[in-house]
RNA sequence: GGGCAAGUGGCGGAAUGGCAUACGCACAGGACUUAAAAUCCUGGGUCCUUUAAAGGACGUGAGGGUUCGACUCCCUCCUUGCCCACCA
């Protein structure tokens, strides 16, 4: 690197010390400004920051320091989520205690992040497995509990074999962990839930109140909360007279219905083949199919399985006779556990129908192409179409057969209309040490008990032995599973279970607001001060888990009476992942690029331009080398204007002066946008703007400069600012503005197009009136060798703009 | 199988329905230098006519449509990425 460059080092430690000494980013509330808090997703401790990281934290340290220069109170905080299971692996790989792991890691990572100079108040700093945080998560857990919203039930759940722990339904991804990528296999277990589903229908009403959201945000959450409206129908068995419930969201279809089907564990299926001859072939299917892991009987895709019952069961609509079957494709944990099979139209009935030579029937009529032959079907018609084969309904369209089936079906009392939805209850008790503990005694006389609130919290012991096998950790520390119940006093034994993380991270973003409040979670005064978070930034995976936990979260504290918001983070940002020639950054990979390497070439403030140069936010970017040596190269190009300040006594240049205050409302704009990547090509444009300048005085616009890449750049402006002259810490300057006058062209470029094509520009004056334009835009030489003698069929005019001659 | 997003020069990427390719990278030429690096300036969509100046045709994944005018809106298709997936 040649001496010529611009000393990032020192001047990047000198301003970071300084930051720090003079506590520069400490909350400081001035009564009468108004409020923004900018929060990014805490990382977990893993020791070292990554690309992804840097571009999060960067989008949300521009954010924070403009609204900062824009005078606002800014609340900025950062923390890590620090429980969890690589610390646990750590452990057992290398014989270090968790804590001293992640305490190291986090020591390592909060070094990194100084030295990317993010505008954080590190006084407000916290980390999840401290216990002066996670007792709160324990209070939290007691007030559910006391609300009958956390409950212990035993129940088949998502078991990792590597892990040893259970997951929950989010964390199992394509049938494997989503830690570790092993097999999950389903274990009758007693575990802990919380009973996200009570408040299923406020998660999917409020999600219209997102309107800042990411669209893709929002539609996956509803995909996952899931909800389908429809009917359930009963049937009668023929001989034994029970009734078999089914679900169906095509009611229009229920005169087309050739049989029914029934989960394997559905609990009627005993009462059915009882004493038929099928009765063993059946128990053996059954077994057979409950032996399969899960993950193996969803990636065998369409393949469908299935058996007959020997049982019949009656369509109450038509007192149609049809077979019961069971088969692998129908799910006991959703709807009913049981269906009504229409092979005519839905597809994967007509496979099952093809493949066990079931009957079909069509009743709805595709206009399209009608068939009346269902031998005729190639295909399921799932689509809209008339009502036939379908009694009094028949000609209806079926949308409005929908309507009146459904009515009629309930006044007959053959059913009534239910939804159904794909949310479950949220699994949060994890076989593992490193987590906070379930502050629950269990005593033979009082049974299940809470512990009291005085006792909280209910610490993690320090002296454990991590296999990694054999369940909970917690199990074999007597001194911690030993107790006294606090109702009678006798002896009883602690839970042993710890929380998911996700409960850790659920609630976070409040306890920022007051971090060392005592009494409570949060001081309900500075959460009503700062909530909601006024801009979240974080990546895309997180979108359904996380970001709904913690709008179920909220929610519940509204309930309690304990913050006053219905949602918590009313802008969201998902930025997108930084790739490395066409592929995610990953160790697997082996194609990861270390920020630090980066920040000890370059510098941070580098680092901080490329990252958000390169694309915009919200979409993946290629990491490129040559990218950032542009970067460097415009900062030392940056640095060089102060060699040419004060040098030359012109007066500013008109030309400098306009694009000056261009730069400032197109910087301006595009801040408030997001576009940041164009943000700071106009700050490029500016300083290009200054070079061809340097005949004149450019000291106002240095300055100007100076200010907007600031947010950044911020040690190098800090530093240009001092040696511009100012005392006064560039960050309590405010943010420059533009004056709209300044901006007022006189002349204007008219685009001539004839018949829609560019064939001239010309200059005329800003206030020409249309009959004006029209004869100079008709005589000028271009336009007439253009047109000849054609009549002028229409002229368009777009003021300001364009004019478009049609001939 | 379903949902969402995207497809623009050699590359990253710009463009309220109105100059396609801003800004940057890479490349080429010039200035400075003994020389190189660095720096400063200039030039680059493709093809055709032309010594040149200049002019023309074609150009935003493919095809169609709406419009005076489409990268932008609508329809069909292709490709890529992400998410969900036997959800009745």
């Amino acid at each position: 690197m040649s001496q010529s460059n611009y000393p990032f080092r020192s001047i990047e430690t000198k301003w970071q010390k300084i930051w720090s000494k003079n506590k520069t980013f400490k909350v400081r509330v001035s009564k009468n400004k108004p409020k923004y808090y900018c929060l990014e997703m805490f990382p977990y401790p893993s020791g070292k920051i990554h690309m992804g990281h840097v571009r999060n934290y960067t989008i949300g340290d521009v954010i924070a320091r403009f609204k900062k220069m824009q005078g606002f109170n800014v609340l900025h905080p950062m923390g890590f989520d620090s429980f969890g299971q690589p610390a646990e692996n750590a452990a057992i790989k290398n014989r270090t205690h968790p804590k001293i792991w992640t305490e190291k890691c986090i020591f390592w990572m909060r070094k990194e992040l100084k030295e990317l100079g993010f505008s954080y108040d590190w006084e407000r700093e916290l980390s999840t497995h401290l216990s002066d945080y996670y007792r709160w998560n324990q209070w939290i857990f007691l007030k559910l509990f006391k609300k009958n919203l956390a409950y212990k039930k035993k129940e088949e759940v998502n078991w990792c074999p590597d892990c040893e722990t259970t997951l929950a339904n989010e964390e199992v991804l394509d049938g494997k962990c989503w830690r570790c990528k092993s097999e999950v296999i389903q274990k009758e277990l007693e575990q802990w839930f919380i009973k996200i589903t009570s408040y299923k229908e406020r998660l999917l009403e409020d999600l219209d109140k997102l309107k800042n959201w990411p669209a893709q945000v929002i539609t996956m959450q509803r995909n996952w909360l899931g909800k389908s409206e429809g009917v359930e129908v009963y049937f009668k068995e023929k001989e034994r007279g029970f009734t078999i419930s089914v679900f169906t969201t095509r009611v229009d279809t229920i005169f087309g219905v050739t049989y029914l089907v029934l989960a394997p564990e559905h609990p009627l299926i005993k009462e059915i083949i009882k004493g038929r001859p099928q009765e063993k072939e059946v128990l053996e299917f059954i077994e057979r199919i409950k032996n399969k892991p899960k993950s193996i009987r969803l990636s065998e895709g369409l393949k469908k399985e299935g058996i007959f019952s020997g049982g019949f069961a009656i369509n109450p609509v038509n007192n149609e006779e049809i077979p019961i079957w069971i088969a692998d494709y129908v799910l006991m944990e959703y709807g009913t556990g049981a269906i009504m099979a229409v092979p005519s139209h839905d597809q994967r009935d007509f496979l099952f129908a093809k493949e066990h030579n079931l009957q079909l029937k069509i009743v709805i009529q595709n206009p399209q192409n009608p068939v009346s032959d269902p031998k005729e079907l190639k295909e399921a018609y799932e689509g809209d179409g008339i009502q036939v084969n379908s009694a009094q309904f028949d000609g209806l369209s079926n949308q409005e057969a929908k309507e009146k089936i459904a009515n009629w079906i309930e006044e007959k009392g053959m059913g009534k209309r239910a939804s159904y939805w794909r949310l479950r209850d949220w699994l949060i008790s994890r076989q593992r040490y490193w987590g906070t503990p379930i502050p629950i005694i269990y005593c033979d006389r009082c049974g299940i008990v809470s512990v009291p609130e005085k006792d909280l919290p209910v610490r993690l012991p320090s002296k454990v032995s991590i296999s990694g096998r054999g369940g909970s950790p917690l199990n074999y520390v007597k001194s911690f599973v030993q107790t006294k119940c606090p109702k009678c006093k006798g002896s009883a034994r602690r839970e042993t279970d710890t929380m998911a993380t996700f409960f850790d991270s659920s609630w976070y973003f409040l306890r920022f607001c007051s971090p060392h409040y005592e009494k409570s979670p949060f001081n309900k005064k500075e959460v009503s001060f700062w909530m909601p978070v006024d801009q979240y930034i974080g990546g895309i995976e997180h979108a359904v888990l996380h970001l709904l936990y913690s709008r179920f979260f909220t929610k519940f504290l509204k309930d309690l009476g304990l913050v006053d918001f219905d949602e918590p983070f009313q802008r969201l940002l998902t930025q997108g992942m930084v790739l490395k020639d066409g592929e995610v950054m990953s160790k697997s990979r082996g194609n990861i690029v270390d920020p630090d390497s980066i920040v000890k070439r370059y510098g941070a403030d580098t680092l901080r331009l490329y990252i958000l140069f390169a694309a915009p936010p919200q979409v993946e970017m290629d990491w490129s080398e040559k990218g950032i040596e542009g970067a460097f190269r415009f900062l030392n190009r940056l640095w060089r204007l102060l060699d040419y300040v004060g040098k030359n006594k012109n007066k500013l240049s008109k030309d400098l002066e306009k694009s000056m205050h261009r730069a400032i409302k197109e910087v301006t704009e595009d801040i408030e946008s997001f576009k940041l990547n164009t943000a700071i090509s106009h700050i490029m444009e500016f300083l290009n703007s200054i070079y061809q300048n340097l005949n004149y005085d450019i000291t106002k616009a240095t300055e100007t400069i100076v200010l907007l890449i600031s947010v950044f750049c911020p040690h190098i402006a800090s530093e240009m600012w001092q040696r511009l002259g100012f005392k006064k810490d560039l960050f309590k300057e405010s943010w420059p503005r533009f004056d709209p006058f300044l901006l007022k062209e006189e002349k204007i470029t008219y685009i001539i197009q004839i018949n829609g094509k560019l064939r001239s520009k010309i200059e005329v004056d800003v206030n020409i009136n249309e009959e004006e334009l029209k004869e100079i835009v008709l005589s000028d030489p271009k336009v007439k060798r253009w047109i000849q003698d054609r009549p002028l069929k229409r002229f368009i005019h777009v003021p300001r703009r364009l004019v478009n001659l049609v001939i």
